[in-house]
DNA sequence: TATTGATTTAACCATTTGGTCAAATCAAAA
DNA sequence: TTTTGATTTGACCAAATGGTTAAATCAATA
């Protein structure tokens, strides 16, 4: 029976178990490529083992995607809700969901088109992790009367906006950086990291009477 | 040897030629599928034809694709330089360009996330089409300097945020219709329809001092 | 009517792909 | 050392897919 060390060992020799470098592997090719883009054999490769071995731990590919889409979903939404129910004024909600959410999605570039593109080729997906997550349709349209009453425009059209000029850029590089940066990736880069606070005042601007 | 009558007559039984009954169904299965998810054999259904038909019409999948998204890019996007141009104020211009966007949107919902995702697949399309437009990237960064001096503020900022108000709800329907309305298709369209008003709003009070 | 060139089809082909299976390997317990 | 149960592998399969080809059909012309 190992102790401690010889797991510790065996841990650090295989560096990590099996399962967590087929979901490491799967999050990547998956979000590069999509559900349908994906291969089980590019999967199998970039974790390194054999494919059959994927077979033998997340039985198809759509449960093998099913698990790692809930993953990058929850982590894209987590603090969405908490940043919106806060005891804050509703400029420091505005700073702060702008903030947090370029920051994950200039973490994880990809993962904006990826959600996209999910929910377009199967929106029955996103209902069981609606379902999971204990997010209440009448708690959200109560945020949102409430929140219309204060504001004296439609917080819905302001929330959409605000995702719009956050994933646009990030979703259309490619185009806007060809277009409009002649493929400079240095200047289109300074785009970027100028656009957070392009978009707080904005949003800022507008609700000021 | 046919006469009008007759050639009409056999127009109108065929209703269009086959390369044009081809280039309908491949847009509209391409449109929903993407060049990856399409398959040659549903193109040729749709178009009530043979397989083999598709070949000998456009020889591979590939060149079938590029004429496509050739036609369809170039659709999109063919008023934009015009209204960019034109001799008008800022807030006409914005006006024009949100106006004309949401319209060619509305009616070809699934253009903005197959645009997004082909670019990202391959943008060296992307590279050819600017070509063939006449598109000069020193004319385009002549008329955003231009324009930044009038107004102040980064009018690709701009820009951006205005294609991302645009598309986004689009691009992200089955997600904002599930979520924020409670997957009820009437009131989304309502939301949708009042969005292009919004959009103006937010961008004109922007620019006023 | 016979010929010619374009159009259309059915039958194939090679490759890719998700998935299976029996056998081999390995680690821990008896 | 033997046994046992989990893990891993190579070989294989059936279906799907892009593409090819030879033959059939059709419309116009000589």
């Amino acid at each position: 029976m190992p102790n401690d060390l010889t797991k510790q060992l065996i841990f650090m020799q295989k560096d990590i178990n099996t399962e967590g470098k087929i979901l490491q592997a799967a999050r990547k090719i998956f979000l590069q490529k999509g559900m349908t883009g994906a291969r089980m054999q590019e999967i199998a490769n970039e974790a390194g083992i054999n494919k059959a071995l994927l077979h033998y731990y997340f039985r198809s590919k759509d449960k093998l995607f099913g698990a790692i889409f809930e993953d990058i979903f929850t982590q894209f939404f987590k603090n969405a809700s908490g940043d919106l129910l806060a005891d804050i004024s509703i400029e420091e909600k505005i700073s702060l969901l702008v903030d947090s959410y370029i920051k994950v999605i200039s973490e994880n570039p990809y993962v904006p088109l990826f959600i996209l593109n999910e929910i377009n080729r199967d929106h029955t997906i996103l209902k069981n992790i609606i379902l999971k997550s204990g997010l209440n349709s009448q708690l959200l349209e109560n945020i949102f009367s409430e929140l219309k009453k204060n504001l004296g425009v439609d917080p819905k059209q302001l929330l959409v906006s605000m995702l719009g000029m956050c994933v646009f850029p990030y979703a259309a590089r490619p185009l806007l950086q060809s277009v409009l940066f002649d493929d400079d990736r240095k200047t289109f880069d300074q785009f970027l990291s100028e656009r957070k606070d392009f978009i707080k005042s904005m949003l800022i601007k507008f609700l000021t009477k």
